[in-house]
DNA sequence: TATGAATGAGCGTTCATTCAT
DNA sequence: CATGAATGAACGCTCATTCAT
């Protein structure tokens, strides 16, 4: 077969269509089932093509999640408006459900697939836990805020990635079911 | 050199070693990361004796998933005593954690390790929104069976398989989270 | 094809074979020219049957050159009768002459197509300077230690490891060559 | 994305450039250890423009080899003044080692990288076998060849490549072992 | 003249699985 | 009942080489 460059080809295309049919793998199958010549097969190239472009399979799973991680952060570092801590909490839900909604492929890699998800979870968490600790009626800090990773993990999944709710919808809902009478009260 | 069977050994035995120290591992390091050199290092026997018990490493792994979810679902078979939706939930809830707390190796395996826990996930969901349908105060039952087992999974994993909370301080975190407002009313 | 347990098969004389056909190909080819597919071939093997005895293809090949290195030093750290430091050496000469003689294949990878061969005969031009010190009419040891070991390579590929010279006549022959003034003196 | 011809781009420079890169790498990684992207990255140019001057990795290597060659060979077809062996051999020894001393790179390649490094020795020995053919006082011509070889080798590479000792010296130091009793006698 | 982009061919290695004993 | 020995199939990765521009 034909050796060398292709008509038309374009470096910088050939690494975006990498990508993009990796992160879909690896958001579909998950990184042990997604294999290098899948990904290339799907992105019509060569499997020394990929290693142009990547340094190996894992460096490019790693990357990708460490994207999300960054970019999940990234919400929480941005300061908000109001300090009243419940509508803070619920601005920051919305942006973390906005984010994965607007991310699909990559929130299932970094999210849902990713070996280190355990620790994302772990931090965000925490990061919940003092959004919510102080907040008036909250008691056991540390279990409601693992309920609400599980719960917003769930509902991402279930109805934010599939479509069936807004970042909004699911943001009021969480915040429906956590707080309804905390806000009563407010 | 020396082959054939070992003093002291004894079918159903090994059979049952090599069951613990799969469940053991897989829960551990999850499927692709367990051998079946791993097992059956751990139960200090050689692979062939492996396929003596069991078909191949998938079917092992799929009959421990098939066993937690037969035991998950059969917790839903049983009748409860009350017919009040919310007091047979809680009952419900709570065999349900200590079902989670009493095999926590088998949980992490057919739970947070199985490729088709979305599946149980899913008919826990059912389960949960037929449970809630009904009960006062609950509008969007979908969704909030889906929160209630994304809390029931996140819960599991950090609170109640860590020993930290008992499956009863579980059930009650989890129900006055989601049914506060309703307990209220009755 | 079959899979399993060849016929009359015995793990250890197929550790012996590979190990055989391994000296075999890198002491003719070279380090990078035997490719394990060569090694197997040449043994009558698979792949995975060679991973079953070494680690890898480099950690066979280093654990050849330990090997040799460890024997050629271990002939330097053996007393020898007499103090007279030329028949000294002399006895050293023809101790590596024969130790060279006998493993013709173990010296030709780790004399002659190691990587790390010239620390060897680094080593062995150290040793040598030591045991030519001193001795009479000597001026420039370390240049003559030098010459000694390129002529102990050279004679050893073209004439000893042909079998065409005995390791007693080689010896012989490097004596009077460096050393014929300082006998005629004793 | 800029393509063509760099400005200030010259075929016979980049040619020289490539050569260049190449023997200073083959001489200090050997031909394995040294890839083309390692030579064309040295060089600042690119792979395709290796193939524009040279056929292969495999024919520069060749080519590089068949210069020392023939460099090396040609010292022997020059004649000497005299005709006195003894003489005429110190010169081409002389010649030889002010040859390796003044390329050290081609020498590393070509005396001790070379697949066929083997064959030019042999033509080496056989040339000094001549040369000292008749010398009075040699009684083994071969192998006192063989062993010359020897001793330039290792003298090359460890005294005259480093600068330690001239050519020379390295002369008159082979002469006085080998034939120093021989002088004596003149 | 030179380069950006791509690939064929092959290598070392791993792992679930299977004979023969 | 159990094991020692072996392998098919595949995977990640590298490198010399070549087209199209």
């Amino acid at each position: 077969m034909a050796r060398g460059r292709k008509v038309n080809s374009n470096g910088e295309r050939s690494k975006q269509l990498l990508l993009e049919k990796a992160i879909e793998l690896f958001a579909q199958n998950g990184y042990h089932q997604t294999k290098i010549s899948d990904i290339v097969k799907a992105a019509n190239l060569t499997q020394p093509t990929f290693y142009l472009y990547f340094e190996s399979k894992d460096s490019l799973f790693n990357s990708l999640n460490a994207e999300f991680n960054e970019k999940l952060m990234s919400i929480f570092d941005t300061e908000v408006e109001g300090n009243l801590s419940l509508s803070a909490l619920q601005q920051k839900l919305e942006s973390v459900f906005t984010f994965f909604a607007q991310n699909p492929l990559l929130t299932k890699v970094g999210f849902f697939e990713a070996m280190d998800a355990a620790v994302v979870k772990a931090e965000l968490a925490e990061l919940l836990k003092q959004g919510i600790t102080g907040v008036h009626g909250v008691e056991q800090p540390k279990l409601i805020a693992e309920a609400l990773v599980g719960t917003v993990e769930r509902l991402t999944l279930t109805c934010v990635l599939t479509g069936e709710y807004t970042p909004q919808q699911a943001t009021e809902a969480v915040m429906s079911i956590f707080f309804a009478s905390a806000k009563e009260l407010v």
